[in-house]
DNA sequence: TGGGTGACCATAG
DNA sequence: ACTATGGCCACCC
């Protein structure tokens, strides 16, 4: 259990904070962890909200089920997700995480119920 | 109240 | 291998 609220944005928000770093997920992961695995689009919709949080939401470890950063464009600037990430030892080269499956962490395996 | 939208994903041709 | 398409469902007019 993630949180109390059944609000959709607010559990995709808390899984995304619990991403370690120099680790990253796909919005399909965050989904199914959330028992939604159909609706992905509704992660991807939530992280256009994520700057507006109170609190910080690493979006940027948050990538698409091929690696790629589809998501850099809502962020400040294009090339800020690629930056964060490589900040973390993550490499990525157009647009997609190196080795992605090796970074990549599933809540559903990661997060101890 | 209802329809359009989306930082996705899987399948079919 | 590549393109097209449908489903999914919370959110915002």
């Amino acid at each position: 259990m993630i949180s109390n609220k059944s609000d959709f944005f607010n559990q995709v928000f808390q899984v995304v904070r619990l991403i370690p770093e120099g680790r990253v997920t796909s919005y399909g992961a965050i989904a199914n962890y959330l028992g939604a695995k159909s609706s992905s689009r509704l992660v991807g919709y939530a992280m256009n909200a994520s700057h507006a949080q109170k609190e910080y939401v690493p979006s940027h470890r948050v990538v698409n089920r091929n690696g790629q950063l589809t998501g850099k464009h809502h962020f400040a600037t294009p090339y800020l997700m690629q930056d964060l990430l490589e900040k973390e030892n993550i490499a990525v080269n157009k647009d997609t995480v190196v080795n992605f499956k090796n970074y990549f962490w599933d809540p559903c395996f990661e997060i101890i119920l």
